[in-house]
DNA sequence: AGCCTGTACTTTACCGCTAAAGAAACTAAA
DNA sequence: TTTAGTTTCTTTAGCGGTAAAGTACAGGCT
């Protein structure tokens, strides 16, 4: 109903209504002050005209817009879903919208971001690296990180999660066990991009090869291989990796993936190569994603709650947002080993023993 | 660098700078005008300051912040994730952020959400089924649509899909074949939320069953399941339904399920009953999501080009946004079959047919 | 000298909205 | 009959930017 071609202002509803702005937004507001019979004529008007509020002008002239920025790398990530979810459901409990954008890596597009949602959002949650960029770019609006630095912080106990993992499999009594990881900081200048591994995985890939040599295990250089999470997608590269390390002359009998979709990855190079899961090579993961409960074979893992930490990370940034002092700024949730049937005692007639055998 | 407490302005800056404001807005938009050592002076103050701009304010003055909206439903699902994996690379190779609000099927926040981008974004991506409500609340920004109705939309050619689903069942000389579907439009006034089902997938249920009943094959209605997609996670809901189907005193021999998410639900509830697929039951999807090659076994489907289309609907909306109008308003992708493994010939000692033996 | 042109700025006005203060009209108490 | 208080609106001012018009001064040309 009405015409909707160009932009239809406060003005002009209070126009038609014969009225000024201010009672307008006034009765948009739902605040009173205004007869029965005026209002209804400012509906009337609003309706006839199309108007539809200004979302600039309202942040300029200092309302809130209940929103909160999610800055996000690469969407494609299960990791990421997980915790979006979570964070999406507790927001709206709050009465927060949840703004999502994803880095290009890009780092002056990146700081356009930071302005836009400096200016607009009550709050920022950041599932990154926290490189001090941030910090710097979003100074007064609360910020909130997931498993990375920052004054306010979700975590997962990362550090305990290697631990578990590397029990496991020594546990099973295995003795050579790789590791595929993420890959360190890395700078492409020429482009203006930037990698850097979130804190956690590091966290993670330390502590299981730390728990290794405390058993006397000391892990060969060929055994840790990085995965390019940065131009290639880790479906494939994570493949390849397992590709490696199941080729080399003398294979891993388990292999830690730092992460759930690494481990896929695995799985995936071990049937090229004719090989079973568990019987001819352990593998575990790290999240414990929900397909991870449905590979084949079921994905042995270290569990950290994604779902509770995006929850979690909201709930913190709606209290900082509503001006309230958290209680416990750096919340860390505790990990846990979920052994499904992907990690197996090391099999003696296994098919990487047996390639050893036939070399000898 | 500097302090930020409170908010930094432009007028801070100039006055840092001794200048006027407008020459800090020069400066910061790389306008010419200046002597090199004015401009100086004002980089330096802009950092001193560690001034950042306002986009809200940028925005009511009339600039634009080379932003998209998107507007998705849940984001748990390998559908839009795929859909946004190319609508963001195409984002950003047209120089535009992309910003992704979910929608909580609540009416009202629904148009908040609207009003929001209506002001701050060039043009809204929505990945969802159009009703009126969005358009009017779009009007004076360009809207391009995935799979539904609008000016303009992106589409795959989802009638050809079903159509080629079902010839495929058939030809493996299928005679007993069911549907698990999405629900129809159901409205929840109680709690203010509204679900309807997506344009393409009731395209492709149609013209599933219709070239089915052209082969002879009236479908049965208790063949016909809705998953509910509401409520619950499709994961969960799909396999209850696989389950309700393959319980049924004369279970069907080949099971379509109106999308691959929906196929994987069906796999598990084969699995729960000791079925083999594609022996004791076919099952073919519909999407062809990048799990689909890797599921056990891989996942026969009708695949349509959803990275490509995200891509194509962004192009468009770029189009829209400088003013251009594009040559092709409702581009239509092609979609084809996937034949992986599992689909087969009914097996006549299936599972399936003994239990019907049994019963003799 | 007078006029024009260009450079380097500054001033004004406005984007669409809201908070706060003001005003007009009517009611109620002293 | 004042005075004070309500209710119902209106006016003013300002949020932080930008476009467009204005100013002031230097130098070149006739």
């Amino acid at each position: 109903m009405g015409e909707f071609n160009s932009t239809v202002t406060l003005a002009d509803v209070a126009s038609i209504a014969s009225v000024s702005k201010m009672t307008v937004s006034n009765v948009i507001n739902g605040k009173n002050g205004m007869s029965e019979e005026t209002r209804q004529r400012v509906l009337r008007a609003i309706a006839q005209s199309g108007y539809v509020a200004n979302s600039a002008a309202r942040v300029l002239a200092g309302q809130s817009m209940n929103l909160l920025g999610v800055i996000l790398p690469q969407l494609d990530s299960a990791y990421v879903n997980e915790i979006i979810l979570g964070a999406s459901t507790t927001a709206e409990k709050n009465g927060f919208d949840l703004a999502i954008f994803t880095t290009s890596s890009n780092v002056k597009r990146e700081r356009e971001r930071a302005t836009l949602l400096r200016s607009l959002a009550d709050g920022v949650l950041l599932v990154l690296p926290v490189a001090d960029e941030h910090q710097i770019f979003m100074n007064n609006v609360p910020v909130v990180t997931i498993n990375a630095d920052g004054p306010y912080t979700v975590l997962a106990d990362n550090k305990h999660g290697g631990r578990l993992a590397a029990e496991h499999l020594l546990g099973l009594g295995h003795k050579r066990i790789a590791n595929i990881r993420f890959p360190n900081k890395t700078i492409n200048p020429k482009e203006d991009t930037l990698y850097v591994p979130r804190e956690d995985v590091l966290e993670r890939q330390e502590s299981f090869l730390q728990t290794l040599l405390e058993a006397g295990i000391v892990t060969p250089q060929e055994y840790l291989i990085d995965c390019n999470t940065i131009d290639v997608r880790v479906e494939r590269s994570s493949q390849e990796a397992g590709l490696k390390l199941l080729r080399l002359p003398e294979p891993p009998t388990a292999i830690f993936a730092t992460s759930d979709e690494m481990a896929f990855g695995v799985f995936r190079a071990a049937q090229a190569l004719g090989l079973q899961v568990p019987d001819d090579v352990s593998i575990i993961g790290f999240d414990d994603i929900p397909q991870s409960a449905h590979s084949n074979p079921p994905l042995t893992t270290v569990r950290q709650p994604l779902r509770e930490m995006g929850s979690a990370a909201v709930q913190l940034l709606s209290n900082l947002a509503r001006g309230e002092t958290p209680t416990e700024p750096h919340p860390c949730f505790p990990t846990s080993l979920i052994v499904r049937q992907s990690t197996a005692a090391p099999n003696t007639q296994s098919r990487a023993d047996k390639v050893l055998e036939l070399r000898r």
